[in-house]
RNA sequence: CGGAGCGUAGCUCAGCCUGGCUAGAGCACUUGCUUUGGGAGCAAGACGUCGCAGGUUCGAAUCCUGUCGCUCCGACCA
């Protein structure tokens, strides 16, 4: 390709828009452009580099045995209604209508689809096991979209979907989705690493997501560096010890607080009861109902784990206005000891199992209760796992120290079991003939957000630093003339098409600029090799070869190609 | 949706507080000359309904109200 001929529209400053740094790269090196807020036009190099890493990912895809199918982006509401989805998906849900006032979703995913089409074409054991992927756009109307292809509200995911006769066998598929993963990542040049995943509004069970490492990524990743234990901060435990016991006191007593609505007030003069001997009690809203939730002091509840563990769709705090009538206190004040209706539920983190010796609200304004012993004293109904770790706790698995970094969500696979197969009917008849529901599995990888995720990582202050495997192009060639008939341009035609005919993706720079713009924007957008080519060095036979993450070498032109074979990997073709 | 901020040239921004002649700068763009190994210099030129709508005023980019859009923090997710 030459320059001149496609469009790379650089920036010398980035656009006030764009906040994080690969967001800004994005905009700077012409890979893509804004339409609208989380909606994105992809330019010749943006495009192309996206296309590297589907590419990527459908080798590893069908090497894991999946085969590729598309499925329409316009999905008919009633499937949705069937799995459910139509009122728990609801918010991310894009929804239009046609001129006949027939209802269609603007596919965010594809269980229902794809378990529709094995509903009517997977009948026998003797047909499974079965994978089906595609890679297309998918939209999501994100609350907030974010970061440029970070959180997009149209972006382009793979999404696979296996089928297998028993749980064994939708083990072995996730299995192989989840060695493939890690062979998709690495090729794409990026670290990343798997996490334990809570599994959210799409269902199922066992779960991994994979991150790569970023300060600017959405999620907290916990893990232990000693035994490789790593979790998503939603999902992560900790080996840490439930609280001691002491010896049985005395009965509960009532005590005047006033003024004191914080953990941290309790903590001081004149009262001195330390975080970890309080218990911390929260009113959520969980689907529509008031649920009490009970941690240590000095613990912070889990949203998701609390959703996960009440299958809730949806969980928020209680306000004020909602609190004051049910336990008869504002927050700061309020405890399960005593006033609690029948009809509320009393959930509790098991790091209180046991413990007594507590200090909790009265629910009443100004006064607190003493000598809690949480089993005697309160009417626990359910024992969750509910707190949220931190940095510092000792890994559950080895002992060792955890600790916490923030990371991008580039892959998700989940085992889904029969909830979709079940709601849709699809079914199959093993060998006794018995009809049994397809045990199924999804996994997704967000090939937009992978490709953010990349210059995310790979970027030095000049501007980005492709691998190899997903470059726009492999080698930018630049001429420092381009002037008809330069010897310069002549030489550099001749490597062009050299390198053309070996099948290396090659741009040439046939921009009639200044030197330093060219290498600006040359390294600006990354190219993994430049080959410059001026006056001097070709007086004495020699052209330069620049690796961006390298130093320079002059090269005796006719050598040039032994050594670019060497720098692209293609000797031992 | 809750909180915060921003909308002036293709991009980055100044001007607004304290209303007043024809609305500015740098970069980018066009033309010419010079320059030619790390975002050149000089000269000339083109580019704006100051997001939109209403209001206040003799007069609004500037003050007020509404509205739309964008960004950031939170809830959601590939």
């Amino acid at each position: 390709m030459k320059w001149t001929q496609t469009l790379i529209p650089t920036l010398r400053e980035a656009p006030a828009d764009a906040e994080i740094l690969s967001h800004k790269l994005l905009l700077r090196a012409g890979l893509i452009r804004k339409l609208a807020g989380g909606v994105y036009t992809f330019l010749p190099l943006g495009l192309r580099s996206l296309r590297k890493v589907e590419q990527i990912v459908r080798e590893e895809m069908n090497r894991a045995g999946a085969v590729e199918v598309l499925m329409p982006l316009l999905q008919p509401s009633d499937i949705w209604e069937q799995s459910g989805r139509a009122e728990t998906a609801k918010d991310v849900l894009f929804k239009v209508k046609d001129s006949s006032g027939r209802h269609w979703f603007l596919s965010p995913t594809a269980e229902e689809v794809i378990t529709t089409l094995a509903a009517g074409e997977i009948n026998s054991y003797r047909q499974l096991p079965k994978n089906f992927y595609q890679i297309g756009s998918k939209f999501r109307d994100e609350i907030r979209p974010r970061f440029g292809l970070m959180r997009a509200k149209e972006f382009i995911m793979k999404d696979a979907y296996s089928f297998d006769a028993t749980d064994e066998g939708a083990m072995a598929s996730y299995h192989k989705m989840y060695d493939a993963y890690k062979r998709i990542f690495d090729r794409c040049g990026v670290q990343n690493f798997p996490v334990e995943a809570d599994t959210g509004v799409i269902g199922g069970n066992y779960s991994h997501e994979f991150m790569v490492p970023a300060d600017t990524g959405e999620n907290d990743v916990v893990f232990c560096e000693a035994c490789g234990y790593a979790a998503n901060i939603e999902k992560a435990t900790s080996g840490i010890p439930k609280t001691a016991a002491r010896e049985v006191g005395a009965a509960v007593e009532k005590f005047a607080t006033p003024g004191v609505v914080t953990i941290e007030a309790l903590t001081k003069e004149p009262y001195k009861v330390a975080a970890n001997r309080q218990i911390k009690t929260l009113v959520y809203i969980v689907d529509s109902k008031p649920v009490i939730i009970l941690v240590r002091g000095d613990d912070q509840l889990n949203e998701t784990k609390l959703m996960a563990r009440t299958g809730a769709v949806a969980a928020r705090p209680a306000t004020v206005d909602e609190i004051v009538p049910l336990l008869g206190a504002k927050p700061g004040s309020l405890g399960a000891v005593v006033n609690v209706p029948a009809d509320v539920k009393v959930l509790a983190d098991e790091r209180l199992r046991g413990a007594n010796d507590m200090t909790t609200g009265a629910n009443e304004d100004g006064f607190h209760f003493r000598n809690v012993s949480i089993e005697r004293d309160i009417k626990v109904a359910e024992w969750h796992d509910l707190r949220t770790v931190t940095a510092g706790e000792p890994c559950a698995k080895c002992g060792k120290t955890l600790k916490i970094r923030r990371a991008i969500e580039v892959g998700h696979v989940f085992k889904l079991g029969t909830k979709y197969s079940e709601k849709l009917n699809a079914n199959y008849l093993d060998e006794s003939g018995a009809r049994n529901p397809l045990v199924m599995g999804c996994y997704g990888i967000g090939i937009t957000r992978t490709l953010q995720a990349i210059i995310e990582q790979c970027n030095d202050k000049d501007g980005i630093i492709w691998p190899l495997s997903v470059a726009p192009y492999q080698v930018c060639i630049t001429p420092l003339s381009v002037a008809a008939g330069n010897p310069c341009l002549q030489q550099a035609e001749k490597i062009y098409a050299e390198l053309t005919a070996l099948g290396v993706d090659v741009i040439l720079d046939d921009r009639d600029e200044r030197p330093g713009v060219k290498f600006k924007d040359a390294d600006l957008v990354g190219f993994p090799i430049r080959v410059s080519i001026g006056e001097k060095a070709l007086a004495k036979g020699e052209v330069e070869i620049k690796p961006r993450r390298g130093t320079v070498e002059f090269v005796k032109a006719e050598n040039a190609m032994a050594r670019l074979r060497e720098l692209l990997g293609l000797n031992a073709a």
